[in-house]
DNA sequence: GTTCCGCATGAATCGATAG
DNA sequence: ACTATCGATTCATGCGGAA
């Protein structure tokens, strides 16, 4: 969808978004494409954002929010933990905090500080109970498993399946075999250093981890941020449905022109919505 | 100092401490030992200790916070970021926030969330100048391979292929020659769950590297929050003198018996008072 | 002398059960 | 209806003894 934030989203049906993931414009970042939104001011631009957020995402959805608070003055910013203070007002729930671990973070060198290699996550929800599909992210586990437990003979296993006080007690069946661990909250990813036409703010593991993560194929996902579409992008190419907002013709005329719906995908098809009242047709499809 | 918090740090005088180092008691964990602070009272309960902490703090001082909220009612409670935003009021700087990765975090599985892996180290100061001694923290690139490669766990090297060899991405070219690099606000290091009497909360790396970071030898560092004695050990391997304020007389004569000032530093002197009164001499010399 | 393996241990969290 | 307690679940790490 081509257009303002604000306005676009208030098009959208209640409860119809299984994920929204998206990385908004920081604060006094990006002013030349963006505005630029003042630090102090931050806040009170975005609840309104987040409110209509509230009402299109399922109750069983998510909303993983990619920010980080910049440094003003010598100080961070506290607009970041406002913002998690105001939403709760606001019924979200914060859920979690993920720590994405920029690997490659940008260089440089000051008196008084070093380089910042890490944003937050910020994942809200509506209610407790979530759609989440951890088997889908699941990592290869250190050779632990491989080297030591593989190495149990027959008879340990069938003989003795209770070793009172080993650490592994009476469960030690559940560990045969067994080469991928879940993750954890803190994600290791570079930044993408590709030259594309239009850099992209986050590399596609990142959007792709959350949404193999929170929805299956057929799921609908939202970025109300678009940019150069990574999440978007990365939707398609998983078999979800995807809405896109932008409100530069130029971010959406390139991603546009670079997604194409799968045909082999059944279940998926892409949401890239003209601009309002343009094609009738596509607008009714959507609801 | 054996004794409570609030009225130990009162004997302390005005900026005498060049960096706090400390890790207070979680909310609701440790009840057993400490009491336990709900997380609905915990601001109202360290809000006092902090004012005190700015007073004896030297306006060139760092305060480092170790500190990770829990979850309740399937939410990340906000007792952090309430405390960050009501310290500010006090009068400190919120400069940084260092991330604290577990790499041997705490197992467990849930249907919502995956393991906490992340603490925070919240670096406050009273002054946007203050002392920091980058050179003291940065990795010897000459023995780069032996001192970070060659210890990368299993799990590194399975998890993140990238660190193995090629170090950190393409631009291992620019390394070539140099001998130290900067390190980033993004730690890495595990618990120690060695089979002590009383096991430490934090790795003593962890105080090692900001104590380097922020203090030169002579300097004084304070824990308000001693318990067994990590940041006060430290110090004292490291030439530095230190403060350590302790509530329970198991963890306060545990300390005392194990520290013992080194002979072959000089400037280093240790500071761990008596019980107020019984050695007016330690009183007096600290003063 | 080196590698291998058994083992204990942890600032956790959820859901069910008991008070 | 709300709070406290308990069992179940999970995995990286280092020590020490064995191979």
């Amino acid at each position: 969808m081509l257009g303002d934030c604000h306005t676009e989203l208030a098009k959208l049906p209640d409860n119809s978004i299984d994920l929204i993931f998206t990385s908004p414009p920081y604060a006094d970042s990006r002013k030349n494409t963006y505005g630029g939104v003042s630090p102090d001011k931050y806040v009170e631009w975005f609840l309104p954002i987040s409110s209509e957020l509230l009402r299109v995402l399922k109750p069983t959805g998510t909303f993983v929010l990619n920010i980080k608070e910049k440094v003003e003055n010598g100080e961070r910013h506290t607009y970041v933990i406002e913002l998690i203070l105001e939403m709760r007002k606001q019924g979200w729930l914060w859920t979690e905090e993920f720590i994405w671990h920029k690997k490659n973070s940008y260089p440089g060198k000051w008196p008084n500080r070093f380089r910042d290699s890490w944003e937050r996550l910020l994942q809200f929800n509506k209610n407790r109970k979530f759609h989440m599909y951890q088997e889908e992210v699941m990592v290869p586990m250190g050779n632990w498993a491989n080297s030591r437990l593989k190495n149990l003979s027959e008879t340990d296993k069938v003989r003795d399946p209770s070793r009172v006080g080993s650490g592994f007690g009476k469960k030690i069946a559940n560990w045969i075999g067994r080469e991928k661990a879940y993750p954890t909250n803190v994600l290791h990813m570079a930044t993408e250093t590709k030259n594309r036409n239009h850099s992209a703010v986050f590399p596609e593991d990142l959007p792709e981890w959350f949404i193999k993560l929170f929805t299956k194929r057929g799921d609908c996902v939202l970025d109300p941020f678009m940019g150069s579409g990574t999440t978007i992008t990365v939707a398609n190419k998983l078999g979800r449905n995807s809405v896109g907002i932008e409100i530069l013709p130029e971010y959406y005329d390139l991603v546009k022109n670079s997604i194409q719906p799968l045909n082999d995908v059944r279940p998926a098809q892409l949401a890239l919505l003209e601009r309002k009242g343009k094609y009738a047709t596509n607008k009714t499809k959507r609801s």
